[in-house]
DNA sequence: CGGTAAATTTAGCCAACACTAAACTTTATA
DNA sequence: TATAAAGTTTAGTGTTGGCTAAATTTACCG
């Protein structure tokens, strides 16, 4: 029913919020000119996925949310099946799911979800989201805001910036992986971890994106 | 590049051709209207994909021919990727692929050929064009003009119509199966078959679609 | 508090693809 | 061979979704 674009734009609409999202934002986000965001802000607001007040910025309605929690879910259903079947590294995982997500029937979606064992979480360690949308709770926090030497699990790493991956999995750096916060530097908020005995200095950026957990597992 | 509905119209070309095709023909492969057709021609004509005689029909050029294959390709390697991990009855599989054939990257092309071993055939028997569009000589005929009594083995199945494949397949009419042809109804071309000791009746049109070859397989 | 910069929206345009209705070819038939 | 039927193309429309340029609103700063 709804088109590659308008499930573009939910997705987007559901990684910047739940706040309030600016047009420019948006529009940045999804590579648009900010008119174009504007219109199909408009136009998602007529068919009820998107409160939108003008000069104001714009959220999803409960509705809107459902679509864009079912869009969320099939990418990363993929990433899941596609990690598991083919090994492509990790950081090409993201762009093919982002392809194949609009062309994904609820058929094929359930097969696939059946054949990988109804999985929790996708390759990246983000949380899928279940057939009616249920997202289980996070219980992790930023490796920026985790306390010094308090041991940590690695939960999640970003999946749309494929630089920045893989450097996080050249240094081991991947969900499962333990450390520790050694240090942290009072200006710009990196930090300094160590892994597998080894110390590594994380850039500010880099920290607030790896999300970790406590110990065992997430 | 090409859009989801240039790739489909060149398909359709493809599989309609090598002969010129009709735009009425075109036009109802692909569920539009005639007047649709013609429009997409002459875009195609322009980007060289199609040579098009106005009243007269048209065909691939090289050029198109090669996109076409390039389609053809990415379908008939999803069909086989389905049903290799996903255990999907073979009439889905078409449908399924359908959608997701204009989503593949050459990278992840390139990613499910190697893990199924550059696959020659899909499940359905189809070859399976090469990278650059060769195509294996076929060598296998329909089994509708078989001589009677001459051993054979089923090549190929239709992929299209989901109702006749269901069937072939509650009857065992697979890829692979051995059977011997012992009557000819003269008049609409419709045969008797003998497979695994039974005899089964089997319609003009489904002879015509599906194809056999001699003795060991295709 | 006024004025300007930044953000947003409106206006107007374009391309792709679909449709129907009308015009025009080609083909077949009387 | 004229004429009707069948097939094809042209003409005119609509929707989606992008763009730039201009107008408008909001926010901030002196």
């Amino acid at each position: 029913m709804a088109s590659v674009a308008v499930e573009n734009y939910l997705k987007s609409m559901w990684e910047l919020g739940p706040a309030d999202v600016a047009t420019q934002e948006l529009a940045q986000h999804l590579a648009v000119a900010p008119a174009s965001a504007t219109r199909m802000l408009q136009r998602l607001s007529e068919r009820g996925l998107v409160a939108h007040t003008p000069y104001r910025g714009a959220s999803l309605t409960a509705a809107g949310e459902r679509k864009a929690l079912s869009v969320v879910r099939r990418h990363r259903l993929l990433e899941t099946f596609l990690a598991r079947t083919l090994d492509l590294g990790r950081d090409q995982l993201h762009d093919e799911a982002e392809r194949l997500e609009h062309a994904l029937s609820p058929a094929l979606e359930r097969a696939i979800d059946d054949y990988l064992g109804n999985p929790q979480r996708d390759p990246h360690g983000h949380p899928i989201p279940g057939p009616q949308g249920e997202l289980p709770p996070e219980g992790d926090s930023p490796l920026g805001g985790w306390p010094l030497d308090r041991p940590a699990t690695v939960s999640q790493v970003p999946d749309r910036d494929a630089e920045m991956l893989g450097w996080l999995e050249s240094q081991g750096l991947v969900p499962g992986r333990e450390l520790r916060l050694v240090a942290r530097d009072p200006f710009d908020g990196g930090v300094t971890v160590k892994l597998d005995g080894r110390l590594l200095q994380v850039a500010a950026s880099v920290a607030e994106e790896v999300r970790v957990s406590d110990g065992g597992a997430a």
